[in-house]
DNA sequence: TCATTGTTGTTATGCGCCTACTAACAGCCG
DNA sequence: CGGCTGTTAGTAGGCGCATAACAACAATGA
């Protein structure tokens, strides 16, 4: 049934959905075997071995495993006969498991955790949208004095984000943000401080976000796909440092390129 | 660090959790060293060996690993030290990433899906009460004359099925509940007729749900793990049939043992 | 009636990859 | 020298992929 033997082919849409499935837990049997029940509407072990390349003898296990799963229906008969269960039922039988074991996961951590008592002469390295939006968030809370944030893009400066400074605004800590994008400026609003990025230093465009909190605490962040496993849209990486001789001098110098003043 | 290294002791809450990141698609030591260094909260590949079953010579690269994966965060110092994400991030970076591969999978198996075209002298067997809910959906949305829904327990008859039987029932189908449970009778209201099941036939406590559409369609569920996977909710199991003698012979006798006439 | 042919469902086997685990190593510093 | 760090090689076992062989059964034709 494959018009296309070679070993590197070009993949096709069938192979990234396969992929993608295995991603979710499913063989790629098991994927194979889905896909082609759901193009069948139902069949037998020979049919579906017909129209994906699924060996007919690795179909019993694979459609098997897809009734234990809850992925797939059975019928005991000669020859067997199985069909898949919808769309929207799958997804949400996964998206079930996936919540239960996350549960099982998390719960575990959040009783054994401890928080780091700071700390040294450092700078971290952080990669991944997420991880480094948590960063921020938790910089942010340290801030008692004043804050800068920065963001090229809109994506950079999310709700929780926007959140933390205002309520930061509001204890009292001088909050200002800057960005060439007036799509972020407008997000903020009454006590936080909004300008544009200087065009001295606005050249790049892989910059992605900047924090400095009072005058020891820094992160600076640059976008561009780093090319993980596969995290489309987690492209950026980050460094920061809290409470260093490092940190400090960060500062100096992005104030300096940002024609800021953070004394006083 | 392990005050226990027999092979096969009982697993610690901890196993348990580094097998649900493992189900998340976590390597076993990329686990373990997540879960030492939120014990830690900061610590060098030394302090994470020691706090946990990974080899140190295996933690760098564990910890790289998360790092890319956005999990962690890495110093690059000697000794290099490692932090982890806080746990609310590290949840939703896992969901983004599931919420992205489900789309991938199943926006193709979407495109090529085709509805099976009934049918033959079936039964067939589902696993899984979300399939179970699913055919159940499918089978409802056929019904012409009458419709018959028993569950013993409110999980059987989700807010899915509740909608299904009455948008059924206002289509001027003839629509019957029957449940020894009040709290599932008394969800269904005006053109649905509810009744007590008959206590001839609730004896079993491991039966789940009947269902009869018109004169040809039924199926039948029991509930009990069938120690699947480790699907802990989904215990239940169900059998049904559509447009063949065996459906209506099965109907004939549900009918007399629940005292129903489906005639008329 | 018997032999032949084909199908079905199960099972065995070899291969390759990834993970777990151990071990060895060069570089650095006190 | 001795201890520590970070890297790398090497082994073993498990799982998934792939192919082949098999018994049981049904259908066919002489």
């Amino acid at each position: 049934m494959s018009e296309d033997d070679r070993p590197d082919a070009t993949p096709t849409d069938e192979d990234r959905a396969v992929e993608a499935f295995e991603r979710l837990g499913l063989t790629g049997y098991e994927a194979r075997v889905f896909i082609a029940l759901h193009r069948l509407g139902v069949g037998t072990a020979r049919e579906v071995s017909e129209v994906t390349d699924v060996p007919r003898s690795q179909v019993y296990s694979a459609a098997e495993s897809l009734a234990d799963r809850g992925l797939a229906g059975v019928q005991q008969s000669s020859p067997m006969q199985y069909r898949p269960i919808g769309v929207e039922a799958a997804r949400s039988t996964l998206r079930t498991r996936f919540d239960r074991e996350s549960t099982r996961a998390f719960d575990y951590v959040d009783r054994v955790r401890e928080t780091a008592d700071e700390q040294r002469e450092d700078i971290w390295t952080v990669r991944g949208r997420a991880a480094v939006t948590d960063r921020v968030l938790e910089l942010l809370a340290e801030a008692q004095r004043r804050v800068l944030f920065g963001a090229r893009l809109p994506e950079l400066a999310p709700e929780e984000v926007v959140t933390a400074l205002e309520a930061a605004a509001d204890d009292g800590v001088r909050t200002t943000v800057v960005s060439r994008s007036p799509s972020v400026r407008e997000r903020f609003g009454e006590p936080i401080d909004v300008a544009d990025t200087p065009p001295t230093v606005d050249g790049d465009d892989r910059s992605g976000r900047i924090l400095l909190v009072d005058d020891d605490v820094v992160l600076l962040s640059v976008t561009g796909a780093v090319d993980d496993d596969d995290d489309g849209d987690a492209g950026e990486t980050a460094i920061w440092s809290a409470h260093s001789n490092m940190a400090t001098v960060l500062i100096r110098l992005t104030e300096v390129g940002l024609g800021v003043d953070g004394t006083g």
